[in-house]
DNA sequence: GATGAATGAGGATTCATTCAT
DNA sequence: GATGAATGAATCCTCATTCAT
């Protein structure tokens, strides 16, 4: 009886169903309150999935600054970095989830806030790529094409883990600080000569790639 | 003017605002047709969106089974299947975004046929997992866990590629091969102590791990 | 702090966006205190309504009443009882307006009671016109419509008055003696032909005269 | 069935209940669709609304543009210009009501461009006062007065003239050229002495004048 | 006295869909 | 083949009011 509880409600629904495909009064008869009295503890719906994702980001954003500054070796900072992420995601799956796919929902207002918010926390995984490449302890191909496979992956955690599975968040973090690792280790593998893929199909379905379409010109 | 005009403006409103959101009417204007005609194209909404998944999910099974097919050495296999995903997402990355987030948006019925031929396309790399471990050519912690690492990454590209930008499809192919490979490769990383991971926080917002709520008990 | 309070702002905000449009919360925050409150000082939102109409409509019909009592002649008394209506209009615009307007947002039991009222007021410039008209001090064309005009005329104040204006209450009260004296002047101006007039348009927004929107059947 | 039908109702509604006061289910139920398909003809509440408006205001301008060319005798034009007023109000009560009490309802945007229209609309009463005094053809205490307390007096009519009543429209555009006549005639009243006036009564409900308050600072 | 909590009803608007034309 | 008209249900949100504290 309280913010929190519509959080979490709020939280289980968004997760499966989408924000969008969510509503006001459904979310009312979860938490067993009058959808008029979700006004009274939580304010407009924007504002619940707001709050949810301003509390997840800012928790990730302390995580890994923790993990960061407990060490200056990069390769153990990047398993600590990649343990805290996914630590908080499948400790967090739904809250994880919703946050990385409800940007979009926001009016620009939040979504600018928010927006800000992640653009910090990715920016520690550039800095440390960047760092390890440049000591040698990284070997990378592509910096920003590594950061994001790594973030995808580490997110993706979000959209299977199941904290009543098979295995433990511990187990799930020595795997990912492992697969981490792997991604920016020494030895390069053997080269494959480029062109050699099967021409992929472009798809009838898919949009001529309009300017506005464009979503990040990162790579 | 047809149904692949519906469904090329279908993926664009959908990849952009998702499919809840994005109203028949506004799909219809964006294709320059009354929204009841609509239906005369292309059925009910979510005939629209389950039409291109289903061309989108059997396309990427084929190129995989092609790129299987074309050799038996597995990390060779492994190199074609991750660019052939890699190449089919970074050319049609709406259209594959849409494929991979709004399963979650079909009735029962349309989401049984599709998660079966997903299902289907991921048992493909489970596979290929498995016998690379099994033949040494792999190095792998948990099969389980690296399919879906591996998988998360590979979707993750049509989350941020963008055709027109700094990098040409080609390329992310090659440095996806490559990190691919790396997340498989022999000489494991140094493995941390477990436990020594710092307790994740858990989140207020997160609800009680419902049994419900448990998407895939997978992992 | 008590039930003027509420009046007062009651009025300010009445008179500038009507009754209907404003909210009893939006009332409570203008007197700073809470909305439930507001029932403790002064009722329902309609007795705060109909609670500062009375008061107007009685104010008015003492001040009317003593300004006829204060001589017997008809030209004396017709300067008297406008100057007096003007003088509280002017002196009370907001509410004067309120009291003039939102008689059909009171539910049917207080609206009649303040129609009494009203009526009590209005008979006594009927009565005023008429004898004025039997012992010839005036000079009326036809007394109904002459009552309503000077009626509309002078509670028209309301809406324009504005007590820091270019303006003293005496000065309006001047105006307005002579311009009511003006209005029942002998020696009717030239009389026009009738049907000279140029035929009015019929808009095609007015609903037909359906016996039931007829306000008063006085004309 | 059509935009004048809807247009129709809701005058007779707004007319009588009020804008805010009235329901677009109300509105919807009264011509006799539901309320979803009031939007196919007329789009928003304040679509609606302002589409009477401005129907009537240009009407207006219209009728007194032509009232005014058609001589160029003051007197004339006054007659005229009071007759084609009064006509119009006569038969378009409830268009005219609404269109002179609703203007608070609108929005920013469109409350600016209705009372573009307004002022056009009473400059016409203006310029004519002003001229005629400078003529001496009407003699004038002040004319901004005179020209407030002419157009309330006519615009009055809308609030109690019924279609049926003992009173034909050319009967009111008679008296009412007259009256306004009257109110500009020349032989000025007998002027009493100013100061007389018994002091009016300051009402406990009135807030007190805060500049914000002020709607027109004409007078 | 004063208020936060609570709610059913209703506010305006948009929804996906059907159907006669 | 194509569409305007039409609607019941649902959207988010605010309403005036009550009541236990």
């Amino acid at each position: 009886m309280g913010l929190l509880d519509v959080q979490r409600a709020a939280v289980s629904l968004f997760a499966r169903q989408g924000y969008a495909a969510t509503g006001i009064r459904e979310l009312g008869r979860a938490v067993g309150i009058n959808s008029a009295t979700l006004y009274h503890y939580a304010g407009a719906k924007e504002d619940i999935l707001a709050g949810i994702m301003r509390t997840c980001l800012e928790e990730m954003l302390a995580a890994a600054r923790t993990a960061l500054d407990s060490t200056s070796d990069p390769a153990a900072q990047l398993a600590r970095l990649v343990s805290a992420h996914v630590g908080l995601s499948a400790l967090n799956p739904l809250t994880a989830r919703v946050t990385d796919q409800e940007v979009r929902s926001l009016g620009p207002r939040k979504r600018q806030e928010l927006l800000a918010l992640r653009d910090d926390y990715e920016s520690l995984f550039t800095r440390l790529l960047e760092r390890g490449a440049r000591t040698g302890d990284f070997t990378i191909g592509d910096v920003a094409v590594t950061r994001l496979a790594l973030l995808e992956m580490c997110n993706g955690v979000a959209n299977w883990y199941s904290p009543g599975g098979r295995l433990s968040v511990t187990q799930v973090q020595d795997q990912f600080a492992s697969l981490a690792a792997r991604l920016v280790a020494g030895r390069p593998v053997i080269r494959q000569s480029a062109g050699d893929w099967p021409e992929p199909v472009r798809l009838p379905t898919e949009p001529p790639p309009d300017t506005a379409d464009t979503k990040e010109a990162t790579a």
